[in-house]
RNA sequence: GGGCGCUUAGCUCAGUUGGUAGAGCAACUCGUUUACACCGAGUAGGCCGUAGGUUCAAGUCCUACAGCGCCCACCA
């Protein structure tokens, strides 16, 4: 056979990538719809759903992105080649907090603070930003070779996921599951905004445990690292069997602390440990998470002494307005000065971050939104196994089941410890934000009058100024995805999701708040498997990151190597749940076998000849056979490992096989009856190749979607016009 | 304080259910005007972290230990 023009040297990634994924996209086989419509997809096939996890507007792809693009897409083509109704749903996350500060930092290189703009026109800047994000998103994705369906595409702030958000708020409003209350959260004082509980980092350092007495006349001394907000104390806690102190127990005393009236009184509580310091603790009741949970059980009162700036107040003068740091000085001085002191100590301490500002956590009370995970309720409609429709469950105990029973199940399995220690230790979700770009808070007030709902009801009524912590409505997107609170058709077959594919280091964020907001609002599970993905660091096994400068842009990697080399190295040498090391190295290599694959198509390309048919199969004689039960057997290897989420298996075998199997031997061996001057010898072998060639473009189809698309427009064997919708050479 | 992961060829890592070790890169030798130098043929290189145990058989299962890394946890 003549070969085309293109066909006549090596392979050019330039050249071929970009028009083939537009011919892609015109055909529309990104679109289950579609494929039905073309006769591709049988219409009652299995579906088989995925959600691209929503990328964030604050920037652009990294490599990590990339590799989670890879292994989704790898995925998708494969069920899409088996005959499943595939559908894959690209969308971006306004990540509320981090764009919010992104944006300010750019602003504040203008020398523009937010709250010169006013609310208005900060979002408007905050909008433009994300805009951008978007199209550099979109078409880093494109690049990457995703088969998304960009008719569904959607955004966690569009007005489709704005009408989930509002009802899914009013819905578990309306169940007493969604509270408002004053009480102590993670206030981030650089940030101005609350944030939850898995937003806050620990980091260790050191610092100074004082043991000190609040007065002469006080009977215990207590110990502490945080003096200063010591005058915000309302109690002492003992365990109750301590022998030492429990005579006091039930005692109140009046004392002058620091200049402030204190009114302490001495309680017992079980989750005093007497061995630590004094074995009697301070409660400050208004400034740490611990001591107001304590002063919930014992209903003591509260008192605040540190404001929003982190500065004193509620204190006498000298100390009011005066930062926490300089206070704890000045406390200390007053200590000592009094004769109170009786021992300073050295100790580990952990010091709480906010995650994105790097501010230091400064708990406080605060009126805000929670979601209250330990509530009974009644789930009134389930199809959750061992949960029947009208159950009285927690969110709890919904999260904790549907792991626990299987329903979903979690790659690598080890997570699924992580996962139930962190639901053992899960305390109320603070859902309200104090940041401007997000969700508004789909509540209005009037005076004392309070309306949940989708909008106000009124002209005079103001809505509630704060936003939803983001993970609110990212926690709603394998539903809010497919058109809920509507009844489509959409949701009706694609959910739950088959797969969920992401990053280990979101489970507590994104994995475990989709199976709470699903299983509570829908009673379903939100996905059958969860699949997590490592990170991806550089050559040396280092985190990528800014400081280092080790950043590889993606986009730098594909216009050299191009987009199959890049999936190659992303997929080979990596396995579930493990981070993974990216070597240039491996991406040339790996683009040295896309154009091997290009030369092995070419040379039996080049023998075929002119009336050739491949539909008249000829006879086989036992070498041919066997090179053709070979690759079958291959082929169940390969597909069994797809199967499996073992991809780094399939990539390997699939390279493997067609490099040094089908290239270096099978080829080789056949060259000598390619030349012979008997043509049915030499029909034998072409018709072999030609079948090699085709099932081995399948099978790599996956992983390097391309190369094999490119030199699959020339094969004879073309039985529909992309291989991108040919069968799996696997039959179900 | 609790938990998890890793430790295998010079480097980076695979090794699904236990059957006397694999890949890529690097190195070395040789070859090639005939699909591909983005090539081919070949060579060398490993008490599979340490110590025990289970087993006919262990890189693979169990126990302990060490080094490295990670996650969770407000001992005030």
């Amino acid at each position: 056979m003549d070969l085309p023009k293109e066909f006549q040297s090596g392979y050019d990634h330039t050249d071929t990538e970009e028009p083939l994924y537009s011919q892609w996209e015109e055909s529309g086989y990104f679109n289950p719809d579609i494929c039905i419509d073309k006769g591709v997809t049988e219409k009652d096939s299995d579906p088989f759903s995925m959600v691209l996890p929503p990328l964030n507007v604050t920037g652009v792809m990294h490599v990590g992105h990339a590799a989670m693009t890879t292994i989704e897409d790898i995925l998708i083509r494969f069920a899409r080649m088996r005959g499943k109704r595939t559908l894959w749903i690209p969308g971006t996350d306004h990540a509320a907090i981090a764009t919010q500060s992104k944006v300010e930092k750019i602003l504040s290189k203008e020398g523009v603070r937010r709250s010169d703009l006013g609310r208005e026109k900060f979002l408007e800047r905050v909008e433009e930003f994300a805009q951008n994000s978007h199209s550099t998103i979109v078409s880093q994705l494109r690049s990457i070779g995703g088969s998304l369906d960009w008719s569904r595409e959607a955004f966690t702030l569009d007005e489709k996921r704005e009408k989930a958000v509002r009802e899914a708020f009013k819905r578990m409003y309306d169940l007493g599951l969604i509270y408002r209350k004053d009480r102590v959260v993670n206030w981030d004082p650089k940030g101005q905004t609350t944030v939850s509980d898995d937003e806050v980092l620990h980091e260790e350092s050191t610092g100074t445990l004082y043991t000190f007495r609040y007065s002469k006349d006080f009977p215990v001394p207590i110990a502490t690292t945080r003096p200063e907000t010591k005058v915000g104390d309302t109690a002492v806690a003992i365990h109750p069997d301590d022998k030492r102190y429990n005579e006091y127990i039930g005692t109140t005393h009046e004392v002058e602390f620091a200049g402030s009236q204190l009114s302490i009184q001495i309680i017992a509580d079980e989750s005093i440990d007497p061995e630590y310091g004094t074995g009697a603790v301070g409660i400050t009741p208004a400034h740490s998470m611990t001591d107001w949970e304590i002063a919930e059980r014992h209903d003591l009162p509260l008192k605040q002494v540190i404001n929003e700036y982190g500065k004193m107040e509620n204190v006498i003068e000298e100390l009011e307005g005066m930062k926490t740091k300089d206070a704890r000085e000045w406390v200390v001085e007053w200590i000592k000065e009094n004769d109170l002191m009786e021992n300073t100590e050295e100790v580990n301490i952990n010091v709480s971050k906010a995650e994105r500002s790097g501010g230091i956590i400064e708990p406080l009370p605060k009126l805000q939104w929670f979601i209250d995970v330990n509530k009974e309720f009644t789930l009134e409609h389930s199809e959750i196994e061992g949960i029947d429709s009208g159950s009285k469950v927690t969110l709890k105990q919904l999260m904790a089941s549907v792991v626990k029973s299987g329903e979903v199940s979690i790659i690598p399995p080890r997570f699924e410890k992580v996962y139930f220690n962190w639901i053992d230790n899960l305390h109320d979700w603070c859902i309200s934000r104090q940041i401007w770009y997000g969700h508004r808070i789909p509540v209005w007030y009037k005076g004392d009058e309070m309306h949940v709902g989708h909008e106000a009801p009124g002209d005079e009524w103001k809505q509630d100024p704060d936003t939803l912590d983001t993970w609110f409505s990212s926690g709603l997107w394998t539903f809010s995805t497919l058109g809920w609170p509507e009844k489509t058709d959409d949701l009706l077959t694609y959910h739950p999701n088959s797969l969920l594919e992401t990053g280990y280091d979101i489970i507590f964020f994104w994995v475990a708040r989709m199976i709470l907001m699903s299983t509570c609002l829908l009673g379903e599970i939100p996905f059958k498997d969860v699949y997590f993905h490592g990170l991806v660091r550089d050559k040396k096994g280092q985190k990528i990151s800014k400081s280092l400068g080790n950043n590889i842009d993606p986009v730098d990697i594909i216009e050299e190597h191009g987009a199959d080399a890049l999936r190659m190295a992303l997929i080979i040498g990596t396995s579930p749940g493990n981070d993974a090391n990216l070597d240039l190295d491996d991406v040339r290599g790996y683009r040295k076998f896309a154009n091997k694959v290009w030369n092995i198509a070419r040379f039996i390309f080049m023998n075929i000849p002119d009336e050739y048919n491949h539909s008249e199969k000829p006879d086989l004689s036992v070498k041919y056979q066997n090179y053709l039960t070979e690759i079958q057997e291959k082929a169940e290897e390969i597909t069994e490992h797809l199967n499996n989420y073992r991809l780094h298996l399939a990539a390997e075998e699939t390279y493997h096989y067609i490099w040094h199997r089908l290239a270096d031997e099978i080829l080789e061996e056949s060259k000598d009856d390619l030349y012979s001057d008997n043509a049915d010898i030499q029909q034998e072998a072409i018709w072999t190749l030609v079948e090699l060639v085709s099932i081995s473009l399948r099978l790599l189809h996956p992983i390097m979607p391309f190369v094999t698309e490119a030199i699959w427009k020339h094969m004879p064997t073309k039985e529909r016009d992309f291989l991108m919708v040919e069968n799996w050479p696997i039959e179900e």
